[in-house]
DNA sequence: GTCTATATTCAGATAGAC
DNA sequence: GTCTATCTGAATATAGAC
């Protein structure tokens, strides 16, 4: 084999490249049913045929684009937990991350990317949970992850005026206070009323 | 005009009951494009063609059965706004509000589904804020908005394990003490530290 | 008033020419 | 290696029979 097949194959490298790109970007755009084989092609610049030729089907090319990668981090104690979550959310606010953004936009209509978030959401619950110290650690740890989940999704995908134009420090410092009352032990932030201030 | 009429009239009206009802738990199911005309019509009973015949168009079906009433009693102190919140979200925990998770499950893929989700969220962030006195009060809204948000599709669309498993009281239990801290006034509830305890 | 048949459009996937 | 042409299936919508 000689320079030739060499030429050919960084060729062929460049064209996945771009076809993985304006695929994660359709994706995230439109969802996975509208984000049509041709549209993402065109937005490629390459054929509609070299798609399937690259990546099969469908299905495997929104498999290779929007893979969730396992959060680390999830583990100390409650202060650690509740800055690790809050400056891992920061990070989502203020870059598009369009991988993710892709699995979210098609999570509500197309099964297998529902799966993907649901075996990655059940997957930080069960750390989130460990680090919680209370009987309802899962119920907390649900929580927790449905307030980001909202978040992501009112502010990318939505984009509701609230959200939208606040700064993501303003949105982190807004969660702080929720995301400590619900990591902190229960037994000390009882749920009805406070019947003496702050105990110190 | 004699009776025959009114019974056909009468029979019509119990048809275009059973399309409005399948169509409403199909769109809550899976989705606008999922949720075929065809398989509506299966579901009622009823025949394709006279779904179309009907509602004019698909569209104009979706219109019909998935409009989001807005909400009032949104106004008064901090505390009644918390509370409010809190009541319309357990409500919407312990029933299935098919026609809300119609509008939910198709916002993300459907533009007309996101525009009106959008209107009413941005409704609902306007009398939020009005009730909220600080600078920062369309940002409290907007988080405040996410958050509901992320509780009813976690548990609803995405039955993600922690807030199923959940019953309602628990969810609004933990939420409390984060409305809270939102919607209280921010000169006494500072972001960093708590210097003095609940001011009485 | 209700249902059958079909026109039209558009998607994913395949076979084969260049 | 790349692109053209086409097959197949499914969906909305329409026209017309019963």
């Amino acid at each position: 084999m000689g320079q030739a097949q060499g030429i050919r194959a960084r060729q062929r490298e460049e064209t996945q490249q771009r076809i993985l790109t304006a695929a994660r970007h359709l994706f995230a755009q439109v969802g996975y049913e509208r984000a049509t084989i041709r549209a993402i092609a065109s937005a490629a610049g390459a054929d509609p045929g070299l798609v399937m030729r690259y990546f099969g089907s469908k299905q495997e090319l929104f498999s290779q684009v929007a893979s969730m990668s396992p959060d680390d981090g999830l583990t100390g104690t409650p202060e650690e937990v509740t800055e690790y979550v809050l400056t891992s959310l920061a990070a989502k606010l203020t870059e598009e991350p369009s991988a993710t953004l892709a699995m979210l936009r098609s999570m509500l209509t197309h099964p297998e990317a529902a799966e993907e978030v649901r075996a990655a959401a059940n997957r930080q619950e069960r750390q989130l949970a460990a680090a919680i110290v209370a009987d309802d650690a899962e119920a907390r740890a649900g929580v927790i992850g449905a307030i980001t989940l909202g978040t992501l999704i009112a502010r990318h995908l939505l984009q509701l005026n609230g959200l939208a134009a606040a700064t993501p420090a303003q949105i982190t410092s807004l969660l702080r206070p929720c995301l400590q009352s619900l990591t902190r032990d229960p037994a000390r932030t009882p749920h009805h009323a406070a019947p003496a201030g702050d105990p110190h």
